[in-house]
DNA sequence: GTCTATAAAGAGATAGAC
DNA sequence: GTCTATCTCTTTATAGAC
């Protein structure tokens, strides 16, 4: 690994464990082994630094949904994958935590990346729970979007009770919880 | 307001805008207009007002939801009305937003009014639901303490896609979503 | 109680040698 | 490309006068 990703790697572990504004250049390099000169030679500063860590963590991150969304299978078996994937849980998401960081959404750059990957994350799962009812598996009743909205917030949501409770628990109650609820919109082949 | 008021005031204003770590005693001053010398005259540093900031912060919001939450009616309407309040969404969670605090969460003093205000919410809700239950107003079926860490989930995940988002749509959309899905559980009484 | 002075340490860089 | 030196601000206090 090149010295300038070794920075990426460790700008990448020390934004989601301490955040943006918590995160120094030093800590920074000592983590990735690297002097002042270095970072600074590779990087223009922090701001620039962080906008590499956190665009490589919304690609890494998409992949991963996307890895559990397009696989074959009914639509709620997709949504089911996805939410029971194995998780940091009580790490929260790398993402998803940017968005306390006053200093992140204060930066249109930096911010950006954030937007569009919880943007397109309920964009995916919305056309995967479209799918399920255009196919007849869920009640078409059943408001895509919206439901798809819920999905997502039950994630970020059940990683900030984890982090509260200091415990896994709460999150996979919420998943089972919300999975409970979407099992009874699932349409019965047999009636 | 005394001046120690005007502090606490002040920091619970601060942590909310920027979190412990992004607030600096200094900001805190400057805007209860108050010194330094006052400041430590008052409190024995950062933490300690921290602690009076957090704990009055997180007094209120166990009240305002009691409120929705202890109002006559079925249990399905006592969530909606929970749900539907009136709220900053833009701001977040000022209790949850702390999760993402790693010198809050790595106090145990700091960390208890987080903990124990999420945990009491999940209870509490947990409750309403359970009598919905035995009420014969929700299906008997429903995992009340589940659905309850679902519900507070929506919640804390619906202020992440918000504040990611820019926007309060997805707040809305999560928030509608859960009671589409909750409503297909309550028992119709003409059944 | 509130004010000003002082201060050790860290944050976030820049400059120039190697 | 990497290193060390230097620099300016900010953070988080403490000390002592008023």
């Amino acid at each position: 690994m090149t010295t300038a990703d070794r920075l990426v790697e460790s700008t990448r572990e020390l934004l989601w464990e301490r955040g943006y504004t918590g995160t120094s250049p030093k800590a920074i390099q000592q983590r990735a082994g690297a002097g002042q000169g270095s970072m600074y030679h590779h990087f223009t500063g922090k701001p620039d630094l962080a906008l590499a860590a956190i665009r490589r963590t919304a690609d890494e991150m998409r992949a991963q949904a996307e890895a559990q969304l397009s696989a074959p299978g009914a639509a709620v078996d997709r949504v089911t994958a996805y939410l029971r994937r194995e998780r940091d849980v009580l790490k929260g998401c790398p993402i998803g935590r940017l968005t306390q960081d006053p200093d992140v959404m204060a930066s249109p750059t930096l911010r950006e990346p954030v937007e569009e990957t919880l943007g397109w994350l309920r964009e995916r799962l919305s056309q995967v729970l479209a799918e399920g009812v255009a196919r007849g598996e869920l009640d078409p009743a059943l408001d895509a979007r919206e439901t798809a909205a819920t999905v997502v917030a039950v994630l970020q949501g059940g990683y900030v009770l984890a982090r509260a409770a200091g415990s896994v628990e709460p999150f996979d109650q919420a998943v089972t919880g919300v999975l409970g609820l979407l099992a009874a919109r699932v349409v019965d082949p047999a009636a």
